[in-house]
DNA sequence: TGTCACCTCGCCATTTCTGGGGAGGTTGAA
DNA sequence: TTCAACCTCCCCAGAAATGGCGAGGTGACA
């Protein structure tokens, strides 16, 4: 391996611009001796964002043409916890097939291991390392490198969410009882359900919805519990 | 520091029962010198999950209680993709103060880190440490260890996960056009204008909206787009 | 001592959603 | 080809939520 994974987490958590990092993701790429290391956000609204190694022409391919939704590191990655390794993946379909083809041609390696992000709000990201080694290195490669390559993932995800600024401005924090009402919405309950739980009336209970709906600017009960739970102001 | 972090973690992947990764918290403990080490995965329905060091009274009570909902740890972390330091957090609130005292009592250190870890199909957990150094010796402690805590809470929500067989969720995945429609209810918009938005009737609008609650198990329409955010189906 | 946020309760009319039926065309995969 | 899943459209009646009008008590903070 090259520097010290230590050191070059430090510099990491200077960067301050999305320049910066794209510098570091190149060099955490040769500190992982792979060919192309990957850091892919889909947080909001289909916008998305990246620091990567991969050809520019592939990149606004992938993008143009909506690949993220084929993708199966993406798919595989969406219902895992643990970091995927891409030959594990479902490569069938004619969608697939097509989009593997491309991919290749775009010099994107076989081999690829990518490590699942998920932040508050729903955000959700990829870091991914991608060789066209043999399987037998690869693993072992891997294999070696599966605790640093976490720590990465988390730091440069970290940076990333820094410097896009995505502290989330709330402007008057729910009440207990706001909580409360939204939470059992949330999870199913009508309103006499919710109000008997809380142990209140079922005005009452209206009482907080309403207040809680007006303090998030929401335009009925539905997206107030939306809005409360993507800000993170509810359990999941 | 007790034994070397990476022994810790390859002890911990052999764990398939929660006596055994209990153990290991308690081990954990003692690596990282800290009173107590708290693995909490929790949700909005009130399941929970966890594997501690605290007394257990105090865990019977803190379910009974429901303090998850109000503990400004869990509050804070929901908003957070960094760990999280308890002095950081807001204290003040009738309800809070008093749940501060209790856990006090209860022998909860002063001190506290909390690192937040998501789960796919909107899993949320904690994992804490807390002590009753004082706030300089405290800081110093946890810089030196927050990368050793990232990693080893990563690794112990991954055991969590496996022993409780929580790799099956999201029976069957949503189509575009009920995404569509849960996704104009979410921001706020009522049937004729999410119908309007999308281009299509009303009553067709319908059909999405009951398949997806059909599809997700949910109660009602509320139910149905917060869980389909919560399990990161809708972008957020 | 006053203010302000919070918690609790009630009624009315109107709008909106929900549950239960239908029908038919298209597309992709086995 | 056949089948399943998807997309689109329609009606009706009862259930539920919403909007607007109230009221009073508590605790914290300045």
């Amino acid at each position: 391996m090259g520097d010290d994974l230590n050191s070059l987490l430090d510099r990491l958590q200077g960067v301050t611009s999305r320049e910066a990092l794209q510098a570091e993701i190149a060099r955490l790429r040769d500190h992982f001796e792979v060919e192309h290391l990957v850091y892919h956000s889909v947080s909001g609204a289909g916008e998305q964002y990246a620091a990567l190694t991969y050809s520019q022409d592939w990149v606004s391919h992938y993008v143009s043409q909506g690949y993220a939704r084929i993708d199966p590191v993406v798919r595989g990655c969406l219902r895992s916890f643990e970091p995927v390794d891409w030959r594990a993946l479902d490569w069938t379909g004619r969608q697939v097939t097509g989009f593997l083809d491309e991919a290749l041609d775009a010099g994107v390696g076989r081999q690829g291991l990518s490590v699942p992000i998920r932040g508050p709000g729903g955000q959700f990201a990829l870091f991914s390392v991608s060789d066209r080694r043999q399987d037998v290195l690869w693993q072992a490669h891997m294999g070696r490198s599966q605790r640093d390559l976490l720590l990465a993932a988390h730091f440069v995800n970290q940076r990333a969410l820094e410097i896009d600024g995505r502290t989330t401005l709330c402007a008057r924090a729910l009440s207990p009882r706001e909580i409360d009402a939204l939470t059992m919405l949330a999870v199913g309950m009508n309103r006499p359900q919710a109000a008997e739980r809380l142990a209140i009336s079922e005005h009452t209970l209206r009482v907080y919805i309403e207040s809680a709906r007006a303090k998030l600017g929401a335009l009925n009960t539905t997206h107030a519990v939306a809005s409360a739970l993507s800000q993170g102001l509810l359990l999941p």
